[in-house]
DNA sequence: ACATGGTAAGTCAAAATGTCTGAGTCGTCA
DNA sequence: TGACGACTCAGACATTTTGACTTACCATGT
């Protein structure tokens, strides 16, 4: 059946957004966002989110008393790496121009970002070359 | 529980694909490519895939002898649109330029593709702004 | 000593996904 | 005409994923 799980799942996602956010977190800080009136079950939902994302090498613990302490070993950069990477492989052939042309072209940009984006392309050509 | 399912699975997406070569295609067709050597039980399998694709109003059969023609509904750029926003949603707080910067900085671009790029940008520009 | 709060190590059910079976339909051609 | 082949319809099925939950256990401080 080889189903290709997802790299991280909804509700993983959410617990490594608070873990962007915060840096570091206990199992409790973290379920204290997530599920704003957690009892002991959101408690162990989380933990065993955690110890899923861990699986992945997205989270490590520090071992600490009185509560281990996460963190994310992903950015979140590095997330949207990946999954535009994915979509290029699953959707383009590998490559990425049809997605960067979808996105300037589809959806409007503002002056700002349209200049923001030009400044960038200047800032990767070679300065020789132009 | 609320799992939000895929917009196109794995393989179907597989199955757009051949859609998106075609233009049309039977599911014998269809099977052909997907399972070289497929017997009725693949051809089944390619069936289903349809008649959930046709669900989500990602393709469309046209009733015919001997074999229904199915097409796709949604062009490939679409789906790369959908997954983009979705993407910009989830991760970048609905924010699409993220992405873009991200495209544009972390894989290397030709020079012909930053070209192309802001020959796109410059496209965009309402002409007064220049 | 015992309540409190944390950890470890499962279990569980619903749904997704890919696969497959079998019965029925229909046109073609020997 | 009647058997054959190919197609369709409807559903069963196994495996995983995913989110949620339970329970036993351990440490600490009061």
């Amino acid at each position: 059946m080889a189903r290709t799980p997802q790299d991280v799942t909804e509700k993983e996602l959410a617990v490594l957004q608070v873990l962007w956010e915060q840096g570091e977190a206990t199992i409790r800080q973290i379920t204290d966002v997530i599920y704003p009136d957690g009892e002991t079950a959101q408690y162990a939902t989380v933990q065993k989110l955690l110890e899923r994302l861990e699986e992945k090498d997205f989270v490590q613990r520090k071992k600490a008393i009185p509560a281990n302490i996460y963190s994310a070993t992903i950015e979140r950069e590095e997330l949207i790496g990946r999954r535009l990477q994915e979509m290029a492989e699953k959707l383009c052939g590998g490559s990425i121009t049809p997605l960067l042309t979808h996105l300037v072209r589809q959806r409007r940009l503002t002056a700002r970002e349209r200049r923001e984006l030009r400044e960038l392309i200047d800032e990767l050509d070679p300065p020789r070359s132009r």
